[in-house]
DNA sequence: TCCATCAGTTTGAAAATCAAACCCTCCTTT
DNA sequence: AAAGGAGGGTTTGATTTTCAAACTGATGGA
């Protein structure tokens, strides 16, 4: 008899409320680039300061980004990815295959990632038991949250 | 000389102008487990009625999903996944992966996937042309655009 | 001294979100 | 026939966010 709207619990929802909000991810683009002083955020991304000051706090205390100083005097500071933050970078990397595939030709893709076997990336997602490419039809999914199936919350 | 402040040009940035709004890929979610009516979404993502409109028709409009009837008299309608909202299921499965691993303790995760190799799924992200999974250190970003270095826009 | 850089904060106006109520069509039950 | 009820939204008015631009404050250079 909790609430009268609560959503199915779903690690994909807590995520997102985490790195969800609009600038979020493009932060950590660009600090996965190696960019993490706010004024290349700031330009880079496009974003108001204020709100990319906000972002930066949420995303800190999440632990997803760690602020360091890289000059005393004058103070200036720089973010950087915790090992949390990293392990972010493969749905950076989802989304822009993606956004490749979908929204560009091939020849105006604003970006290539090099791989270190020498070809360009082209990214898949795999089961790490069998190997094979993730497939929609491949997938069953399992609600463990008591009330809730896969179509919703149970009973009534 | 167009404007003062033109952001990185980015695919990651361009899906995101898609599908980065709030709820839009809990919708996604929704519909990839099948469940695609107005009242369904409603319930198991606990938005607002009338952003879930919005971000429907938007969802439809970017080709990611469509809008069938599943009867006329009483017109009833479903939204469903369209190929290219189905390539956007790996965005998905690697951001529950990321929750899962550091959101939740392994005996509370709302949800479970499963594999047609009888396995739980665990995804990994792998380079397509030497399998290996994809980690940071072996990236290299090479952007495209003109004027664009890794750091942010060339010269000044 | 004057200007520039960096890392933000402040301000006030514009836009998006929210919960709740409402609407319309059809169907079922009484 | 009347009264619900379900489904798929739209409308309303109050609350939150976002936004661009201006400002701050410390430091360093010309």
């Amino acid at each position: 008899m909790a609430a009268m709207k609560d959503p199915r619990p779903c690690s994909i929802a807590d995520a997102l409320a985490l790195v969800g909000e609009k600038y979020s991810l493009l932060v950590l683009r660009e600090v996965c680039l190696g960019n993490g002083r706010f004024d290349q955020l700031v330009r880079n991304i496009g974003a108001p300061r204020d709100i990319l000051a906000t972002r930066l706090r949420r995303l800190v205390d999440a632990g997803i980004l760690t602020k360091r100083a890289y000059s005393e005097r004058p103070q200036r500071f720089e973010y950087r990815p915790t090992q949390a933050g990293l392990e972010l970078e493969p749905v950076l990397i989802t989304l822009m295959a993606w956004g490749d595939r979908h929204l560009h030709a091939d020849d105006e893709r604003p970006m290539v990632i090099e791989h270190a076997c020498g070809n360009e990336l082209l990214p898949v997602l795999t089961c790490a038991v069998c190997g094979d490419p993730v497939r929609h039809e491949d997938l069953t999914s399992h609600p463990q949250a008591p009330g809730w199936t896969v179509r919703g919350p149970a009973a009534a």
